[in-house]
DNA sequence: TATTGTTATACTCTATAACTATA
DNA sequence: TATAGTTATAGAGTATAACAATA
């Protein structure tokens, strides 16, 4: 049975995406992540104190989608939420999650290996630069709650 | 607020992937349709007569959801279900689901071509092979129902 | 007036378990 | 015994609408 959608890129993209998907998510189950999850550690992590809302606007994560996210990490005593204003909750790591975050990059640093291992070495240094370009697709650019 | 991801190959094609993907259901929503339903589709298309199951196993989608799956394209005209054996059901493509795939083969090209065309044009060559290179993860050989 | 966080809700996608009937 | 199709169900992920409190 072959697949007749092989040669278009944005379905390949799609079918790549899943596989990696799948795989990472299966490596992180094993320190009870999600790749959502580690996107977020490493967000607060690079940027502490950063508000809720604007986490959710570079992760594309809604609002409403958002406080049952990030009120779960706190619950498991990865981050804290303060507030910032009245009504803004900057966001810190714990020490646990950290900690946390520290294996999940082990994890993640071992499967990016893997994953561009996979692809001819000459071809290594153009598949960021290309997933880039395709990423910035008609509305990539800043919506995630409102925009038109 | 920069991401700080942006160099991982993994994360950036997940992100491309669900950008893409975003953008294709907009466009196919014209017509009533998912991706998923245009692959389907085609791929019935290509092979008139295949089985529901070898369908699932060439798309990844489970048995067990494939069912509501096929169904709900039977029940919109689209294609018809015909017992091949006494356990297996053979798809074939109706008129308007022939009609339907050829509303949907130009919507998709035309996807196609913006999607390709905001690669740098010498990169262009690259994109599927580096995406099919990347899709072959190490669980992605055959495994959809079944499998250890 | 626009933004932040929130609740409630619903729809899609995907996953597992268990079952039947057929090969 | 393995396969094809099925049902029921549960978990993610994502979407909208409406709201209160604050900037």
């Amino acid at each position: 049975m072959r697949d007749p959608l092989l040669e278009l890129p944005g379905y390949v993209l799609q079918r790549a995406a899943n596989a990696a998907s799948a795989d990472l998510n299966k490596r992180l189950s094993s320190i009870g992540l999600r790749q959502a999850d580690f996107a977020f550690l490493k967000l607060i992590d690079a940027e502490p104190g950063m508000i809720q809302s604007d986490a959710g606007r570079v992760l594309e994560i809604k609002s409403a989608n958002m406080v049952a996210f990030a009120s779960r990490h706190e619950q498991s005593g990865l981050l804290n939420r303060e507030p910032a204003d009245g009504r803004s909750l900057a966001l810190t790591l714990t020490i646990k999650g950290r900690k946390t975050l520290g294996m999940a990059n082990q994890i993640v640093t071992e499967f990016e290996n893997d994953l561009i291992e996979r692809v001819p070495e000459r071809l290594r240094p153009m598949v960021v630069p290309i997933l880039i370009a395709l990423w910035d697709s008609p509305d990539t650019a800043q919506k995630t709650d409102e925009s038109a």
